[in-house]
RNA sequence: UGGGGGAUCGUUCAAUGGUAGGACACAUGGUUUUGGUCCAUGGGAUCGGGGUUCGACUCCCUGUCCCCCAGCCA
């Protein structure tokens, strides 16, 4: 991490008398997304900055009803994919839990909690509004030697779901919600992907969480701004406990346009269908990212410029945007592939003979080196890079205009062939034999340069456009059903995209430039055919300029 | 209307009493065998009102606006 920020200048200080470890603590009830690689960048670069420091995965599993063994799988993968080594980090809440209730039994020895009978409607009730105080539970005041009992019960499965609970003893009419007798533990008789049946009695956030914290010996409890007014219970507990006590910290979470981290709303896109998975390239997932083609490093720059603040802001997606083609067009291999054929003819070229020409995979990076495409009598253009009638401004091929075929030779157009209704079937070209490479020395200007593919040696492929999922900035604060706000255009599959043959041994892990169109890695999932997803277009300051003119 | 936070170019992050700066976005030019990349240039901000000070984004007072909190979710 290159930029300083508030909690790294307090992480300054602190390291000079204690050793920092820090921990990124997902619940695994549903695929991570870029919002908690900002936090698991925060975490895991603060570890590596410090001697000796260390950033523990933890899965705060406390709530079996939601949470599975899938998800701790795809958490410690896309963990991984982003470049931290976890394997001897990764710790899981529900590993402390005969350690917590100990704890639950202690803070009863000291008479600050109590088992309480009401209902989950009279806690409601009784915890009182933002402007009035609650009113202090009929339970509230049995005896230790009671409570001490009746928690035992509670553990012991005597009691049904909701039946009782245990709360810790503070202050009825706080100002803050949260310390107005907290629950601590309820009763919930569900099977744990963990520890299976072993409790039905399960803790809540704010009881575990500084346990957690505390066991591990984090010094610095990083976490997202809606704590804050949770901190004042996460020190009472830990200083009633007399334990080791973690600073918390809280910072912004990340939120983009366009787009969603409510993981709850996430995953109604997922069971409702609306998107193919929580990997779909669409998603703001981690896995839907990486299937979209945006590579590690990407997303840590985009992670490292944004900063991290107590301000709740709001990042413009073309931010991340910029990150991805930034590192793509580094990295990536120039290919030729055409979306939308128009076929040509070199009517001067010998029908049946082809010749392999050589092409520089990355002019960013001559060390990638070159490969050999086949040039032939038939080929592909783009059909939107020829204009019967052209205007003036318009540099690619028209009638009698001459453009360079990039890596091959100068071709004219010299006669349009079109079908009854008018649309064109058929160009048919010259080309300049003294051109070859796509270079001549006689000081001719050919402004336009196109990608082309030879027909005869195309392959076939399908290829996903995508385009934001949402159609409005902020679909998470919008009125009504966020569902309405799904961008109808987000996904477009185009089917017999004709590739360079090249592309034939192309690898789940390379990423590819299809020159002048943008950056396309092969789809992850199986599909019928080859199938690449475009991962971003090429920025396109010819299609900004008309898009006005329109 | 109780409590907890936050307000700096369109967006985001800096400036910790001393020239308000960077990135993205936008605009304009140049280079270019990708209308890409790269390079150059430009417009553009301290929420309002008082005060302290030689000097205030920064400190004080006051007002305004925005976010979070009434799960046996995290």
């Amino acid at each position: 991490m290159s930029n300083k920020n508030f909690i790294i200048n307090i992480i300054d200080k602190d390291s000079d008398s204690q050793t920092i470890h820090t921990r990124f603590p997902p619940e695994p009830n549903g695929y991570l997304h870029i919002g908690h690689a900002k936090s698991i960048y925060l975490n895991f670069e603060i570890a590596e900055k410090y001697n000796n420091a260390t950033c523990n995965l933890r899965f705060d599993d406390t709530n079996p009803s939601t949470e599975q063994q899938e998800f701790v799988d795809q958490i410690i993968l896309d963990i991984e994919w982003l470049g931290y080594s976890i394997s001897n980090r990764t710790m899981f809440a529900s590993d402390y839990f005969e350690q917590m209730y100990k704890y639950a039994l202690q803070l009863i020895k000291q008479g600050l909690a109590y088992v309480d009978d009401q209902s989950a409607s009279d806690v409601r009730k009784t915890r009182g509004t933002l402007t009035s105080s609650g009113v202090e539970s009929r339970f509230r005041n049995r005896s230790i030697d009671e409570n001490l009992d009746l928690f035992q019960k509670m553990k012991d499965g005597l009691y049904k779901d909701g039946e009782k609970v245990l709360r810790a003893k503070i202050d009825m009419s706080s100002p803050n919600l949260n310390l107005r007798d907290p629950v601590m533990y309820r009763i919930m008789h569900a099977n744990h992907h963990r520890t299976k049946d072993a409790w039905c009695i399960y803790p809540m956030y704010d009881w575990a969480h500084g346990i957690e914290d505390s066991i591990e010996g984090i010094s610095h409890s990083l976490c997202s701004l809606e704590f804050e007014d949770h901190r004042p219970l996460y020190d009472w507990f830990l200083n009633q406990l007399k334990i080791h006590h973690p600073k918390q910290i809280e910072f912004g979470r990340l939120n983009l346009t366009h787009t969603l981290m409510s993981k709850r709303k996430l995953a109604k896109l997922v069971y409702d269908k609306v998107v193919d998975g929580w990997d779909d390239p669409r998603m703001p997932t981690i896995s839907g990212l990486r299937r979209r083609g945006y590579t590690p490093d990407s997303i840590k720059a985009f992670l490292n410029d944004i900063g991290v603040t107590k301000h709740d802001g709001f990042i413009d997606y073309s931010l991340l945007e910029f990150f991805v083609r930034e590192d793509l067009n580094k990295i990536s291999l120039r290919v030729m592939g055409v979306l939308d054929p128009l076929e040509i003819e070199i009517v001067n070229y010998p029908e049946g003979e082809s010749e392999w020409l050589t092409a520089e995979n990355n002019p960013e990076d001559k060390s990638q080196g070159e490969r050999k495409i086949p040039f032939s009598k038939h080929l592909y253009i783009e059909r939107s890079d020829f204009m019967e009638d052209a205007p003036k401004k318009y540099f690619r091929l028209s009638l009698n205009n001459e453009v360079r075929l990039k890596h091959a030779y100068y071709i004219v157009c010299k006669k349009v062939i079109k079908y009854k209704n008018g649309q064109i079937a058929k160009l048919l070209c010259e080309y300049d034999p003294s051109t070859k490479g796509g270079w001549s020395n006689d000081g001719r200007k050919v402004k336009g340069t196109l990608h082309w593919v030879s027909k005869a040696d195309a392959i076939d492929a399908n290829i996903n456009l995508y385009d934001h999922l949402f159609e409005i900035e902020n679909p998470d604060s919008s009125e009504g059903d966020f569902l309405d706000h799904i961008s109808k255009n987000s996904k477009k599959t185009i089917s017999n995209c004709k590739l360079e043959p090249s592309l034939k041994a192309a690898k789940l892990d390379q990423k590819f430039q299809f020159i002048r169109l943008g950056y396309f890695c092969l789809d992850s999932k199986n599909n019928k055919g080859l199938t690449f997803n475009r991962t971003i277009s090429l920025r396109d300051s010819w299609a900004k300029k008309n898009k006005g003119s329109k």
